[in-house]
RNA sequence: CGGGGAGUAGUAUACCGGCAGUACGCGUGUUUUGGGAACACGUAGACCGGGUUCAAUUCCCGGCUCCCCGACCA
């Protein structure tokens, strides 16, 4: 890609109207616009980096044998009615211009129940699970923080259907497991956390927390086991003694990345999903639900690694792989080097951002620094044919040969 | 939804009851060329509605929008 042709444009200042750090850089970089409070557009930068997260998440949910589908944004009342879950305070609910009521969905533990019934009838059909990756709209009281607490925002959900609460529990451990493996592959270190199950059931669940100070949940974490609790149900405060094995406790802000819940037959029943097991007889089917945000994980990252000049994005998410800069000169040696620097990269199928723009060398290097490529590749009159490369968490340069970095990026 | 703050070119901001200024951006030209270059010329703006006033971007009232704290929440 080339930058000068690229949709969108850095900014020199960032927006006056936004105090959280991923807004400020993703909005100075081009990367998002903000078009009302909690409502985002995710321009070409975004698009890859989203684009990146989301594959991952594909892999891994495959991997456990998930199907991916797509369930409805316009939900009717009639599945929420079942559930009792119309008029919930989270729900954008309205009328067709038909007269039909529909809630935006929000969640849809109703929509795949109402399809599972269709398919699942033997124990022979169980276990199955679906998801999909798609825009949730929860009408949040207040959204802020950026990307962390949107209105519309995107969401991993997966479900899953079992026979018995203990194949339910089998499969809540591995998706607790897959989702370990997804945010160690988005470089994010997050806790597993016990918590309440809000709307969704009365069992206690389990979140994913990376933990930072811009969270806006507290977890109550003991310093030397795995005991961790969001502090909504804990029941030891920081500074007192962990409750399973006696060490310290703390307390700390976390981000909320992913989450699962044991449904049970919360939804199974007024849905009437049901199954014969093998004995003939007719029961419930168990049900879990699990997701994941790639857009709160987006805002995430950027939150976790950035410094005073920018974004610096782990290679798994990155929008591109490299970022070259063409230094501006009379000599046209430059301009060919890069070009063909770049025309390299592409037929190798190394994500490249080209800076071809016509603008001075400084503005080249604070634009790669605020976009957060991790890898800066310049090439000028003084590096002649070589490359100068430099990783964007680094301070070091050195020249190689365009043929040795393509190896190295490959 | 309670409390606080704020709305001025594309962006960031200043001043002011009487022609709205600066910087960045954008356009043209000349010079420059490794950490946000210089000069010249040009481009573009007061959230909406009402009130006070000879005169309102400025003061008052209402609305809308955005941010922050709280409640709520992935």
């Amino acid at each position: 890609m080339k930058q000068s042709k690229l949709f969108t444009k850095t900014a020199k200042t960032f927006p006056s109207e936004e105090e959280a750090v991923n807004a400020k850089l993703l909005i100075k970089g081009g990367y998002i616009r903000k078009m009302s409070a909690g409502i985002y557009s995710y321009l070409p930068l975004a698009r890859r980096a989203l684009d990146k997260i989301n594959a991952i998440i594909r892999e891994e949910m495959n991997a456990i044998g998930a199907q991916e589908v797509s369930l409805p944004a316009l939900v009717a009342k009639e599945y929420w009615d079942r559930s009792r879950r119309w008029h919930t305070d989270v729900a954008y609910e309205f009328k067709s211009p038909f007269g039909e009521e529909f809630a935006l969905g929000w969640t849809h533990e109703e929509v795949v129940t109402a399809i599972a019934t269709n398919f699942i009838s033997s124990y022979k059909d169980l276990p199955t699970a679906a998801y999909q990756i798609q825009t949730k709209f929860r009408a949040e009281p207040r959204a802020k923080s950026g990307l962390l607490r949107g209105r519309e925002f995107l969401m991993k959900d997966l479900y899953s259907f079992h026979a018995s609460k203990e194949d339910l529990d089998r499969y809540y451990q591995k998706v607790i497991g897959t989702y370990k493996k997804i945010l160690k592959r988005l470089s994010l270190d997050a806790k597993l956390v016990e918590a309440a199950g809000g709307a969704f059931t009365e069992d206690y669940t389990h979140e994913f927390q990376v933990l930072t100070p811009v969270g806006e949940d507290v977890i109550v974490y003991c310093t030397a086991c795995d005991y961790a609790q969001n502090k909504e149900i804990a029941l030891v405060r920081g500074g007192h003694r962990c409750p399973k094995c006696g060490a310290e406790v703390k307390e700390e802000n976390g981000i909320e990345v992913a989450n699962v819940f044991r449904l049970g037959t919360r939804y199974s029943e007024p849905f009437d999903l049901k199954f014969t097991n093998a004995k003939g007889d007719q029961q419930p089917v168990i049900m879990g639900s699990y997701g994941i945000g790639p857009t709160r994980v987006l805002g995430t990252l950027v939150e976790v690694f950035h410094d005073d000049r920018g974004i610096i994005w782990p290679e798994a998410v990155a929008p591109f792989k490299i970022h070259l800069l063409e230094l501006k000169s009379e000599e046209v040696s430059v301009r060919k080097n890069a070009e063909k620097v770049y025309k390299q990269f592409e037929k190798a199928g190394v994500e490249v951002l080209y800076d071809d723009r016509d603008i001075s060398a400084g503005e080249k290097f604070a634009d790669a620094d605020l976009l957060g490529i991790p890898w800066r590749a310049v090439v000028s009159e003084k590096t002649g044919a070589q490359i100068e490369l430099k990783a964007r968490n680094s301070k070091n340069t050195k020249l190689v040969s365009p043929e040795e970095l393509l190896k190295k990026l490959q």
